[in-house]
DNA sequence: AAAACCAATAAAATTTTCTAATCAAATTGT
DNA sequence: ACAATTTGATTAGAAAATTTTATTGGTTTT
């Protein structure tokens, strides 16, 4: 175990920041002063340069750092050594998740971790696929599960996870609910309802067209909404088609309210991947959350 | 900065014994129990089979021991890099030392060291020679001064330090105290005041006896005596005559209470070494310290 | 059987750490 | 230039943690 103002002291470092350390560490600012001058008072000497607006660590303050990190790494590495050794497993997980997994799938794979892992603190936040790589970069999450391949870089690991596919989500009561797929020229008459330009599933839906040579201005869109559960309702609500993960109307499916269907030529297939930054340290947490998210394991517990 | 648990688990598991080890860190025994079971409960896990009589590391406990002593020796290093940066040496310096060492040379060099690192805590401890290797062995003391060779020894690194030669230690006011040196029959004659048997002086004392081909029962011995400091008195109270180190007389030598004389076919040289333990991590003191005993050094602060 | 040893526990005291409230200095925006 | 904002330091009081004192119960030794 570090010494609380060792851990103090880490998260100035990083912040670069006496105010932003202390949220980051639920103190208060003066708390994060106390234990940032019992370092200084103890060393003889100053860790940072207080300059205007920022500070900035001195050359101590980097011996310090260097020594902090190595001892905390140290620290993560026991933790896990310890609870593969005793099997109690706990601590937290911070996952970053795109929309469509992170509202539809990882609920329900949590939900059957934290059964086995009671105290594991899991915590989901759903971002776009560039700040969950950032995040990963910065260590500052566990691990991310996003829609769609990532630009390669230097110390990621990309794992398959599931595959998605988006379907034509159609009202069970609407005429063609009844088919297995239409055609394009079929899919021009409907009312089609889009997501905000930039979104994942569009751009998905889009290139498709375009390598189908269908002209997207032909498509007749009758409204733009900015997410899942809202295109949903509109579904529901008859206001239109769209196209949509069907991870994202499982629910809908299984009560028989709409139903899912193919486009002919149409191949809207994308996978979910997990990533990671090769350079962390996995916590024991971590390492049983990704045997977790093993397809077969994933698909048991979505089934039921 | 290790937290004070890990510290104290340290101390626990290398005492095997609660009530020693709280002694050792100078606290209460419930104060060690506490925090013992504090880090039980953070680990979900016995570290300590209490078994009649004694405690014993479990597996978790060694686990946990291994990279206790990981990150305190990381702890140390760090701390001497620091004091290398910022000059402020400071911290504690348990050095064994042998009689003569400890009684009439360190007490001077530690002054002079104090004047230079004051805030360098110096304890010097009087032992024999066998206990300050096995404190050395230990890694409890920082370094020993004994008198003497050492049985050689794995880990252990020996430095010559300063020659001690024993003398006739004669009251000024006798009639052989002009002289330089005496004859060995001349000595027979004399009341001479032995110390106590395996004492060092006395061993080297009879083995250059018997390399001069002089029996030992041929001497006058009036008296034995248990110490320097006695033998001391019992010369100046004119009570007879002794060999002795150069070292000890120092200040009869100066106010010329005594003479040291030479004893003709004899000699009695020997080396004073400086032990230390080469797997043990030196603190900066340490390290400031060895610098300071220096031969020249030394002989500068001892004739002011 | 009595004495000695050892760790656990409970409750009180103490020390350490934290928060709330303010302040001063520096920066930014207008 | 001036008000608003940001940032870290300071201080007093509150909260939390650690430690001590005192005691108990179980072993082992004598």
């Amino acid at each position: 175990m570090l010494s609380d103002s060792m851990r103090v002291f880490i998260t100035v470092a990083d912040k670069k920041n006496f105010s932003k350390a202390a949220k980051a560490l639920s103190l208060t600012q003066p708390a994060v002063s106390f234990q940032i001058q019992t370092l200084e008072q103890y060393y003889q000497t100053m860790l940072f340069d207080r300059v205007n607006r920022h500070v900035k660590l001195t050359a101590a303050g980097e011996l310090l750092l260097d020594y902090a990190v190595h001892m905390n790494n140290l620290q993560a590495e026991l933790e896990r050594n310890m609870q593969q050794l005793t099997g109690h497993v706990k601590g937290e997980l911070l996952i970053g998740a795109s929309t469509t997994i992170g509202e539809y799938i990882l609920p329900y794979v949590v939900g059957s971790f934290k059964h086995d892992y009671p105290d594991v603190n899991v915590t989901i936040q759903i971002m776009n696929t560039k700040d969950i790589a950032n995040a990963i970069r910065n260590k500052t999450f566990d691990l991310g599960i996003i829609e769609g391949p990532l630009d390669h870089s230097e110390s990621m690991e990309v794992h398959k996870f599931l595959e998605d596919e988006l379907v034509l989500a159609i009202p069970a009561d609407h005429p063609l609910a009844s088919k297995e797929s239409i055609t394009l020229d079929e899919l021009k008459e409907l009312p089609y309802i889009t997501r905000e330009p930039g979104s994942g599933s569009r751009l998905i839906f889009e290139q498709a067209l375009i390598d189908a040579d269908f002209d997207i201005e032909n498509l007749n869109v009758v409204m733009e909404l900015g997410s899942t559960t809202s295109i949903k309702s509109a579904i529901m609500g008859g206001l239109g088609i769209s196209t949509i993960s069907k991870w994202a109307i499982q629910d809908l499916l299984k009560t028989g309210k709409v139903a899912a269907l193919n486009i002919d030529g149409l191949t809207l297939k994308r996978n979910f991947n997990i990533i990671l930054n090769k350079e962390k340290f996995q916590s024991e947490a971590t390492g049983k959350f990704l045997d977790f998210l093993d397809v077969d394991n994933i698909n048991r517990i979505l089934e039921s």
